[in-house]
DNA sequence: TTTTATAAGAATCAATTGTTGCAACTTCGC
DNA sequence: GCGAAGTTGCAACAATTGATTCTTATAAAA
């Protein structure tokens, strides 16, 4: 998902659009084997057909039917594609001296090397969506956010902790802001008075939650700007967005990784300060000085009350 | 000479430099084939072993007697070392080599170099605060909230999302957990039964809020053992810690930076279920069961219920 | 409901893969 | 010149590849 994207010729972008743009109108098992190739573009040329249908858990004819549908003669002719994407200027060659490195750090093993290949992962996963492809997503995604009337914020489970912090550092500087955390199951009532002046920004990760989902579709159904921070540009809340800022989860943890998406978040939000400019700023500093007054924030001298000399 | 039959796997001499070192003491066919691979290296991924034979002009039993001249098993071996230098970064990434793209689009100005350089500042400290010094302490941590009898996670404010998360992915393989949140102001109210057996995990950076450094040196003063993710080793809640986790929160953006935060507790959860195990593991699954069973999940397939009239 | 169309999977097939064994061929030293 | 160690390539090998066919499941239409 990350790499090379606006230079060069690449026909691999051409590709992965060929594949968002039929995923919708593929049956169910072809979905699975779509969205695994979109995950795992390197596979494809990398690994026999058989070996990819057994990773993505799917039956070998399923990869052949994959390439059919999307209008290949072969799969032959599918992987060649992707093959031709990741073949490298043939002078590069003393990259393989690099990888040596990499395989030496991941054959590591213990607790110290999981936390530094999960720290690397991460790293990674937010430079890759802070490229030039990410930034414009997200500047975009600023650009909705920044006039709209209402700014609503949802996110459930794995995806609550974003949902919340956008919500939080934007109400910095908005009061435009309504999360929806749905205690008391009141989720989607504040979406009643939602409308196509209004933005909802939409937190999901596979797996996707269900009630996330709806409410989006609910949200999108009623003319609101959808805008998802999620992991696939085929995931169900990518399909009605009117901007979807895309984010890697893999890791070598149990969980997915939450971290870029929540970093996504901030940026997001950093940007629309940016855009709403002097104004953002003076809100900020009047927040502040208004916590300070309920001393909110703890000071070295036990009281700064008493200008005690 | 069978040349390096010994140091079979050595992964940290690149396949390029091996080659040349062995090629002087090769047979003349060998050498033909060798000197094909050193100008094709994507080739020996990308190709069969045949076609590439056939491109180098030589038998194919040549291709197999190369690698295994150059101390591989089999081709296989010499294929895949190929083949792993040559994927794209997703789990084998140098950072550096993605730092310079994004310095390089930093230096553009407007939004999308603002973007690129709060991405960039994050990767940095989420690299920076998983070095060797930074695993240390997130291993110490892990091991104090493992075999803590209870553990309680507090973080208010542009810390809440940190403490919810963690509380959050930390429940999904113990049911130990007890997220401060406070909501009623009952925030305190739960440490009441703590003791020195159980840990407190507090999240908290500049500015301190006040009801979290309060409530933390309250769990000290019960014997309960602290464990601060700050950005300080001066913060008021590393002076109590009995482990501490130090990240910065500088960035080019108004607010601080709470993703490194975010990311050293993704982590930190992460090592506490490997050191738990395969008994986390099959909690996880468990849970997951849970879940399916009541649909919290959405699945590709839209409908659920079968009367659709 | 029954009918029809579509999707999914198992079994099978020819083609190709990487490998092995053997025989022909070097290229030396003696 | 002769034999021995080392090279080379052909042909045959089992294993695996990607594709085809046919049957069973599943969903939609009548």
């Amino acid at each position: 998902m990350p790499a090379t994207r606006s230079d060069a010729l690449t026909p691999e972008v051409s590709l992965s659009d060929r594949i968002a743009q039929a995923f919708a109108g593929l049956p169910p098992q072809l979905q699975t084997a779509a969205q695994f190739v979109l995950e795992h573009p390197d596979d494809v040329a990398l690994l026999s057909m058989r070996e990819q249908a057994r990773r993505a858990g799917v039956p070998p004819v399923t990869m052949t039917r994959l390439a059919r549908q999307l209008g290949f003669a072969d799969y032959a002719a599918f992987r060649d594609l992707q093959a031709s994407a990741l073949r490298r200027p043939p002078h590069t060659a003393e990259f393989s001296h690099r990888a040596g490195r990499l395989q030496k750090h991941q054959q590591q093993s213990g607790d110290g090397a999981l936390a530094a290949q999960i720290g690397w992962t991460m790293a990674e996963h937010i430079a890759s969506s802070h490229d030039e492809a990410g930034s414009a997503a997200l500047i975009a995604a600023a650009a909705l956010l920044e006039k709209a009337r209402r700014v609503y914020f949802l996110g459930l489970r794995s995806c609550h902790a974003v949902a919340f912090h956008a919500h939080y550092i934007h109400g910095l500087f908005r009061d435009s802001g309504v999360l929806l955390d749905g205690a008391g199951d009141t989720g989607i009532d504040a979406l009643r008075h939602a409308g196509p002046e209004d933005v909802l920004l939409v937190v999901s990760v596979a797996p996707y939650t269900t009630a996330a989902v709806e409410r989006a579709s609910y949200a999108a159904r009623r003319g609101v700007s959808v805008v998802a921070i999620t992991d696939s540009r085929v995931s169900p809340v990518a399909a009605m967005a009117r901007a979807s800022i895309l984010i890697p989860t893999e890791t070598p943890s149990f969980f997915h990784a939450i971290t870029p998406a929540f970093a996504a978040a901030e940026t997001l939000i950093a940007l629309v300060a940016a855009r709403a400019g002097e104004q953002a700023l003076s809100a900020i500093r009047n927040a502040e000085h208004q916590l300070d007054a309920f001393s909110t924030y703890w000071s070295r001298r036990p009281q700064r009350r008493k200008p005690n000399s």
